[in-house]
DNA sequence: ATTTTTGCAAATGATTTGCAGTCCC
DNA sequence: GGGACTGCAAATCATTTGCAAAAAT
């Protein structure tokens, strides 16, 4: 089964319906590169609408099938959301991004629950550096 | 010396003016409560202008007077910066900001950086949770 | 005197909304 | 059939820009 399949399947089970735009979204989805913005959807699927776009954007994140991005300049990406919650490590030079999840955060979290008097519910974090081809080529 | 004129020396020092409007908007940010929105300062200095304000928000977080705080909903506020870099910890309900640089996140991203090719340079993390009231408070 | 800074208004860009029609289940 | 979903265009909101006038050094 592909990944657009599971992706379909998992709408359906929540009981939202399989529309033409729907499937259009997610076809470009699946087919764009590692990030993409809410622009280039509207490219690769010119027939949807705009608010379309944006309406199913929102439904994917609330379903936690694509996750938001946030670049350096505060611009907003989108990527399809791997394994739950994760963290982005983005290339300031090429915009590669990567997903990490095996780093332990939560024992930083724990520190930072007994320092302070807050109930720690959840977190964000992206990380700005250079991926190994763009520091190399200087 | 005040926080006022400590700020405003600094402004001086990096050769910038100090103008008429610059002084009110910092004056609206020293009064401020503790993050605020840019329509925020414009309420408490109205005789600003719009642009002003936005251009002097992006000159004083370039010199680090002030910090963006990234809530939740995706909405964007300031605060006045303190001991350089430093991270968030968000209350969900009242909004209230604290802030956290004790934790360690840089053994974190050592580890990251062994784990992967990227050479790592910077991050941003916010926490979101409820703070010692709110969370009481059911 | 020179250069920076300002306010205005218009431009831009991103996202949301109202609504009448269309499409899934 | 009936509610969920769509496209469109207009509305909204946040931010930026061009420019001539005003203010700071």
């Amino acid at each position: 089964m592909s990944d657009l399949d599971l992706i379909t399947r998992r709408l359906g089970l929540r009981g939202h319906r399989i529309t033409g735009s729907r499937k259009r979204v997610l076809q470009a989805l699946v087919e764009a590169p590692a990030h993409f913005t809410v622009e280039d959807v509207l490219r690769q699927a010119p027939d949807v609408g705009r608010a379309t776009v944006f309406r199913t954007m929102k439904l994917l994140q609330d379903l936690n099938i694509v996750c938001r991005v946030l670049l350096e300049d505060g611009s907003l990406h989108y990527r399809l959301s791997t394994r739950g919650h994760h963290h982005h490590l983005v290339c300031r030079d090429c915009g590669q991004v990567e997903d990490f999840s095996t780093c332990d955060v939560s024992s930083l979290l724990e520190e930072l629950s007994r320092n302070t008097d807050y109930q720690i519910e959840d977190h964000w974090l992206e990380v700005y550096g250079r991926c190994s081809s763009c520091s190399t080529a200087v």
